[in-house]
DNA sequence: ATGTCGGTGTCTCACCGA
């Protein structure tokens, strides 16, 4: 089974893009990002139209997620993190999908740094890495899948001597999310290739794609369980070739059945 | 500092956030 996600940057402005690729990937479970758009305003009809059932949870001009299925009915368990202090930003949506739990998750960018938006961002990161505690405790089958906004490590950057004082790389927030992981969970992309260069976003800004000047900011994180079952994992760096395209490709892991 | 996007309102240009 393929779950894959994939930050749209505008789920209508990117329709056609989205949608090509699902014909192409077909990947069973999806989670959403960027989508920019509020719920009445999501393009239901066009992914049912490719068999995709749907959950969102949007928001006008900014954020916005959602997790897709074409393996049966999405149960949504929880529209943003516990104790969300400022719920109008739409950031987190988590649901059961054919015996897995879910977390589909836009952390924020943070920029600039120092500023109200990184503390907003450390504080988005200490809940959700209190919630991830919280779900590995079920002992379910989890995935959390998103765009983090974070940088791991310095072979996740094109330049990391250029990204030390960026809100993405900065030193607090590759804490925050190496502590994430060492709850237990597994970077499924970087288990499968440790030592590749992999980017999974090249900004509009200067040629990056053409330079391959890249980030790996979009990750899936695996429950112990889970990380047993990984047989492979990569990115679709061709769609980010393409016409329209968002500035992010999708990510995508296989898991055994 | 620069540059390029989608979405939106101030609405066919100018802004914000990324």
């Amino acid at each position: 089974m393929r779950i894959a996600t994939y930050n749209v940057n505008g789920v209508n402005g990117r329709l056609p893009v989205l949608l090509r690729w699902l014909e192409e990937a077909r990947p069973e479970i999806v989670c959403l990002q960027e989508l920019k758009a509020p719920d009445e305003k999501f393009p239901a009809a066009a992914l049912e139209a490719l068999d995709y059932q749907a959950s969102w949870h949007g928001q006008k001009s900014w954020n916005g997620v959602a997790i897709l299925s074409r393996v049966g009915s999405i149960h949504v368990t929880r529209r943003g993190l516990p104790d969300d202090p400022d719920p109008s930003q739409s950031r987190y949506l988590e649901a059961a999908v054919n015996g897995l739990l879910i977390g589909a998750l836009y952390l924020p960018n943070g920029n600039p740094r120092p500023g109200p938006k990184f503390a907003y961002k450390l504080a988005w990161f200490e809940r959700l890495a209190a919630h991830a505690a919280d779900l590995l405790a079920t002992g379910l089958p989890i995935v959390l899948a998103g765009d983090f906004n974070v940088m791991p490590t310095d072979r996740d950057v094109y330049r990391p001597e250029r990204w030390q004082e960026d809100a993405l790389f900065a030193p607090e927030v590759r804490a925050a999310f190496a502590a994430l992981t060492a709850q237990g969970w597994t970077d499924a992309v970087r288990h499968c290739h440790p030592d590749a260069t992999i980017y999974t976003f090249w900004d509009y800004l200067r040629n990056a794609f053409g330079r391959d000047a890249g980030l790996r900011i979009d990750h899936l994180l695996l429950s112990r369980d889970l990380a047993g079952k990984l047989i492979g994992a990569g990115v679709d760096r061709h769609v980010r070739g393409w016409e329209k395209t968002s500035d992010h490709a999708p990510v995508w892991i296989d898991l055994a059945e």
